[in-house]
DNA sequence: GTTCGTTATTACATTTCTATTACAATTGAT
DNA sequence: ATCAATTGTAATAGAAATGTAATAACGAAC
């Protein structure tokens, strides 16, 4: 559920996909590589990543064929072209025929990634600051939580909350009742083991090993600790 | 927003700015000229153009300098770097702070105006294109929707409007309050199950399995994704 | 005004989350 | 080591959010 953005490469020369691939990755994408256009097509309608980056000079299937009927059933993905061919004409051509953007080969691996960047940023609404909890990247738009093992859950509300708090009290202790009642519109009754038991599930969650937690400590007498 | 876009050119070069500006116009734009970096950024503020056509080489102050005064107070409003230099890291730098395309000096005037409608276009969400939802092409002119197999259904208005907003948000989580706003000018009460409504017919024209919901899926206590 | 298709409301089922309870385990003071 | 206080945990009751069907209200076309 979380969104990470998944982005498409459609390109045929081992060597130049393996190096994108790689770095997409780095960089914290969801990445596929389609090596011919006919896959890069495939992949496109079944797996519908936020962004494609498309080699024009492709194996069998043209590039600018490839872009042509991605663009006559989806004017919205963003696509990148890339091309060892700098001639105006041919990037006027690709720009005309839908492309997004367009990066001359051979091309600085930097740039490629900021302009991937950007094309997925301007076409997503502004999501919400995500932060870190643990290795955990925590994404307050939909309550869900991703680390770089590609682990993935959801929050509820409640628990979200909580671990914003603490978050946001990184290194001084939360007290319980704080926790009841600013998580949770609490009123009285301090002495109930509702925190205590989010907590037990928070740490399962994110602790590597729940028994010796480290992201969420205990200070006997005062509360929790981040 | 039905205006005539606006588009604002800060560059100091006589010729050059008289063919862009030309062009503009002749493209239907409205076009304006500010000479050096302050007049751009007092046009920008007192006229709040659709685009700007930034040169990065500029008398007195730096190009960069005004790029980066603009984006301080203007996130949004796209900028489109000219430059002499083709320099990788010229280049990067603009993208990096905030530049949204760059454009190498001596550039080709056609690439130049397709590049500023592109950035227009994509600033401004009007899409009376088809777009894919799920494996079914949704086509806005006549709320229709069709895919692959054949299938094809009629949607109701109220129906494409959510559909529509679903899609406008792809990744982001949209609150029932905004669907019942967003999709028909809702005032209050907000404690209604119409939208929930909406969404298991919806599900049923679209999902495969309407009981495990790929596409619009809940998010408890937010609301619906795409 | 009647009919038909669409949208809104309501009531209730279902699912998921939260709070409570009872008790176990741990801690720190003595 | 013992004891009291505190924290951890499982089971489960209770609450809240979501899913769904039935039906009422609405509005456009006839």
């Amino acid at each position: 559920m979380n969104e990470i953005p998944k982005v498409l490469l459609i390109e045929d020369e081992e060597h130049i996909g393996n190096g994108i691939i790689l770095n997409l990755k780095m960089e914290g994408y969801e990445a596929r590589w389609a090596q011919t256009g006919e896959e890069g097509i495939q992949e496109w309608h079944q797996w519908n990543p936020h962004a494609i980056i498309l080699d024009i000079m492709l194996p069998g299937i043209n590039g600018l064929k490839v872009l042509q009927k991605i663009r006559e059933q989806d004017k919205k993905t963003p696509i990148l072209i890339l091309s060892a061919k700098d001639e105006d004409q041919d990037r006027i051509k690709g720009l005309r025929m839908g492309g997004d953007d367009y990066l001359p080969k051979p091309f600085n691996l930097e740039e490629l990634l900021i302009r991937v960047e950007k094309m997925i940023k301007r076409n997503s609404k502004v999501e919400l600051e995500t932060f870190l909890f643990g290795d955990f990247q925590i994404n307050p738009g939909d309550f869900s939580a991703k680390n770089s093992q590609g682990d993935s859950l959801n929050l509820t509300p409640q628990e979200f909350k909580i671990i914003e708090i603490l978050y946001l009290n990184k290194g001084t202790v939360v007290s319980r009742e704080t926790l009841l009642t600013e998580a949770l519109g609490y009123k009285g009754n301090v002495e109930s083991r509702t925190i205590d038991n989010f907590i037990v599930r928070l740490r399962k969650y994110f602790e590597n090993d729940p028994k010796k937690p480290l992201l969420i400590r205990s200070v006997r007498g005062a509360g929790y600790i981040h």
